[in-house]
RNA sequence: GCCCGAGUGGCGGAAUGGCAGACGCGGUGGACUCAAAAUCCACUGAUGGCAACAUCGUGGGGGUUCAAGUCCCCCCUCGGGCACCA
């Protein structure tokens, strides 16, 4: 018995595909982008884990190719970046280098698993050609008030010396060494994101993404609504302006809290509590992020002046306490500790009046904690006994009215911190002149290229790299002549990756980022296929970008994305699988012994394909005996003429594939295939052989996931042309009835037995039958009822 | 603390409210073989029974229903997200 050689075959047909490609570039055809979220080559080699979502989006564009479409289904490197920065700073190379060399790997391994990228598409962000574009949309930024330097605190990781971004610090940690974060102040490139906050968080709803994904933004961007109050100061002009979502509670506002940033502090502080605030703001810049959230307890000073509430005339004794967030709404906000758990536990410990203001039965009632609930409103002058509701409307109403406050609406989004102190990413094309200011380099002079440097290590200071370089940071002023020096922050990785979709089409153009007409034709992406860690980074941004070259013209649509496939991350020994800690399995030590055929068909079979897994060594051997015995019934060379029989088996496993292709069950698909393998095989034996009907569809079916052994199948059936030059084969959904169905057979809802009767038999009497078979069963019982489901069971509910 | 998910054999997992455990891994026994590999056949949720079969069984407790892994309520555990956002 010959054993599949899939060395030898699945080396026949990648040659055979790369000299005549299974697609035409044929534009009559309905056109289908399917896009992986690329790579970035921080390692030489990709794992198991990765592939899965590379098999899978190649399974889905060789479905659709097989259904008739002009699919696009690119690759590319994310090269810039920390990530490939840190390798090559560990490997003692260039990261340029070092790049070229994880993608030429990458790239071998991507086509040993015979993906169907087209490495004509092929883009890298590093490169100049590509990166010119990078800076072309940041200079757009720029020109529309979209980019602006600002010092400000900013989240500062240590470890890998570099500002991060908000979504790049989440928890007070850095996102990519795990260390915590500190606040530095650095004067640093912002995007303002937040000037899209709002359609950000409208148009998700037109996204066919992961629920769980859209819910991560919505939070991320976090809109509230509220009033904007002013509270006057006694003794000065200044107005404390506060954000509040809770305009009703203002009768119980007792006290105010200021951020330690806030930049009121110093200028309200009296002179007798100076020293003790100063030290308090002094203290709370110099504490890291992780340190300020375990806190347990509430900590505070006040500042020795008082505000006014505006409906009381109350005195609001002015505190600063680092439990006020200095850039969320305005950095202070009025205290109602009666309603609010922060504000509850910041009052007792410090002895500050606690003022009830809302009552759920319209009475006052002593306090052991805020009170959250619904409820009307008491102690509130001519509020009170308005509803919640109501009376958020008639305060700020009344404060408007006044003159005094607003309604108005925060996000928790904030501007993106663009800018990175470090050597591998896109330089920022901005030269500084004193006369001028920020000036942008002129289109005519993009790319400015990232020079070589001698030291490339990041520095302690906050310093690029590059700065060192002088003869590449002096240069005139674009605008003025005069001497200036080029701006030595660079881009975060985020940049190239933010807009990198829009490039496949058109990678070569020199004119554009794309030509319109290419992205008439292929964009929005129609199909994104990458991990859930994107979900508020890459995904955000990507949305952001798109929605700013829509605003200035430069695309039609305003979402990049149409559908979002989140792919489980595989585990490996109950842990992440990682290149950097060479922790993984390598399909370069599973190809030679499995081939690429079984590896694609396990990547599919081993889970559903959103749900996080664990890697099996032994669970591949499972696929790779399928496709053995696959192998010897196709082998076995007896192809009979048709038969009714074998004619509903087609179907069958036609209807079932493709529908669970279409629900994107995969490993249900795999098990299909076996389970239809096995029943075709069992006929085969009654028959003496099987159609080359049944076969064809099979290669056909087979095709997207095991494409070497459906080729050499079709090929075997005496056909000329590839498989991928077929049609996706269809279903009739009447010959999916058989003559006869089992029906199960329920006394009280618990199986009695099981029934076999013809299709076409009548309700009355399958009810018959089903009473005569289980007779001694129901011997002395009255039937209560008799339930019956077609081509399910027979309940018959009894009593007695 | 808040917001999402998810809990099914030894394992991965399957199941439009309708026969729980498809398919695969692993295991046991057998066939073939000098032997092994490969392959094929049978069994493989638990308990009781020689057996036919019976009882129990989808994290726990209630409920709806002729019928619940699936729907509703409460609880537990695990995973993820956010975390003083006023």
């Amino acid at each position: 018995m010959q054993r599949y050689d899939f060395k030898s075959i699945e080396k026949k047909w990648r040659k055979n595909w790369k000299d005549s490609p299974i697609q035409q570039n044929t534009s009559s055809k309905p056109k289908y982008y399917c896009l992986d979220m690329f790579p970035y080559p921080s390692g030489t080699s990709l794992h198991v884990g990765h592939w899965r979502g590379y098999v899978l989006s190649d399974v889905l564009s060789r479905h659709k190719v097989l259904q008739g479409h002009h699919v696009l289904h690119p690759m590319g490197w994310d090269a810039f970046g920390l990530a490939a920065e840190t390798n090559a700073i560990k490997k003692a190379i260039h990261p340029a280098i070092s790049t070229e060399e994880n993608v030429a790997s990458m790239k071998r391994q991507l086509n040993e698993m015979s993906t169907i990228y087209d490495w004509d598409f092929e883009i890298n962000t590093t490169d100049p050609a590509y990166y010119k574009w990078t800076q072309w949309i940041f200079a757009r930024m720029f020109e529309h008030g979209l980019a602006y330097e600002q010092e400000m605190p900013l989240n500062w990781c240590p470890n890998c010396k570099v500002v991060l971004a908000n979504e790049e610090a989440v928890g007070g940690v850095c996102e990519r060494c795990k260390q915590p974060s500190t606040k530095k102040n650095l004067r640093q490139w912002m995007l303002r994101i937040t000037k899209y906050a709002e359609r950000l968080l409208q148009d998700l709803n037109q996204l066919n993404w992961p629920e769980k994904v859209k819910k991560m933004q919505t939070d991320w961007i976090g809109k509230s609504h509220g009033a904007e109050i002013d509270f006057a100061v006694a003794g000065s002009n200044a107005k404390i302006k506060a954000f509040t979502t809770r305009p009703d509670t203002l009768c119980g506002a007792t006290f105010m809290v200021l951020a330690p940033e806030h930049p009121l502090v110093a200028q309200l502080t009296a002179a007798p509590q100076q020293a003790q605030v100063e030290a308090y703001v002094k203290r709370s810049a110099t504490r890291s992020n992780v340190d300020r959230m375990q806190d347990k307890e509430k900590t505070g000073v006040f500042i020795g002046t008082n505000a006014t509430n505006p409906l009381t005339g109350q005195d609001m004794p002015i505190w600063v306490a680092d439990y006020v967030l200095a850039d969320y709404g305005t950095g202070a906000i009025m205290c109602v500790p009666a309603h609010d758990e922060r504000d509850f536990e910041f009052a007792t410990k410090f002895g500050l009046p606690i003022v009830q203001v809302i009552s759920a039965d319209g009475k006052q009632s002593p306090l052991d904690e805020a009170f959250i609930g619904d409820g009307v409103l008491i102690n509130s002058d001519k509020f009170n006994g308005m509803a919640v509701a109501e009376a958020q409307a008639a305060v700020a109403a009344h404060l408007e009215a006044q003159g005094i406050g607003k309604t108005t609406v925060n996000y928790k989004l904030r501007d993106w911190v663009f800018s990175r102190q470090r050597y591998w990413g896109e330089p920022i094309p901005i030269i500084h002149c004193e006369s001028c200011g920020p000036v942008v380099v002129p289109d005519k002079d993009l790319p400015v290229m990232l020079p070589d440097v001698e030291s490339y290590m990041p520095t302690d200071t906050g310093d690029s790299p590059l700065a060192a370089m002088a003869d590449w940071v002096n240069v005139p002023c674009p605008k003025c002549g005069q001497a200036a020096q080029r701006e030595t922050n660079t881009m975060p990785q985020w940049a190239g990756s933010s807009w990198y979709f829009l490039r496949y089409p058109d990678v070569n153009n020199d004119n554009a980022l794309a030509s319109p007409d290419a992205l008439k034709n292929w964009l929005p992406v129609d199909y994104y296929v990458g991990g859930i860690e994107h979900a508020v980074l890459h995904l955000l941004y990507a949305r952001f970008y798109t929605k700013f070259l829509y605003d200035i013209g430069v695309v039609t649509f305003e979402e990049p994305f149409s559908t979002l496939f989140n792919i489980g991350m595989i585990n490996y020994n109950g842990r992440k699988m990682s290149k950097g800690e060479g922790h993984g399995v390598s399909p370069d030590d599973v190809l030679p012994r499995y081939g690429c055929d079984a590896l694609r068909l396990y990547e599919m079979f081993i889970s559903p394909p959103e749900m996080d897994c664990e890697w099996d060594d032994s669970g591949i051997e499972g696929v790779s005996r399928f496709l053995n015995k696959l192998w010897r019934m196709v082998e076995a060379p007896h192809i009979i003429a048709t038969n009714p029989e074998l004619t509903r088996q087609k179907h069958l496993m036609i209807h079932d594939i493709s529908q669970r292709l279409d629900n994107m069950s995969l490993n249900t698909v795999v098990s299909g295939f076996m389970t239809h393998v096995n029943a075709m095989q069992d006929l085969a034996k009654t028959h003496g052989g099987l159609p080359a009907d049944n076969l064809e569809a099979l290669a056909i079916l087979l095709a997207p996931f095991a494409p070497h052994m459906a080729e050499e199948i079709w090929e075997r059936l005496g056909h000329k042309e590839s498989v991928f030059l077929q049609t996706w084969p269809k279903y009739d959904a009447a010959m999916l009835k058989s003559d006869t169905v089992e029906l199960a057979l329920q006394i009280n809802g618990k199986l009695r037995g099981n029934i076999e009767v013809p299709a076409d038999m009548g309700k009355d009497d399958i009810i018959a039958a089903a009473r005569e078979q289980l007779a001694d069963k129901l011997d002395g019982m009255e039937i209560v009822k008799s339930i019956y489901v077609p081509g399910r069971i027979v309940n018959f509910v009894v009593k007695g």
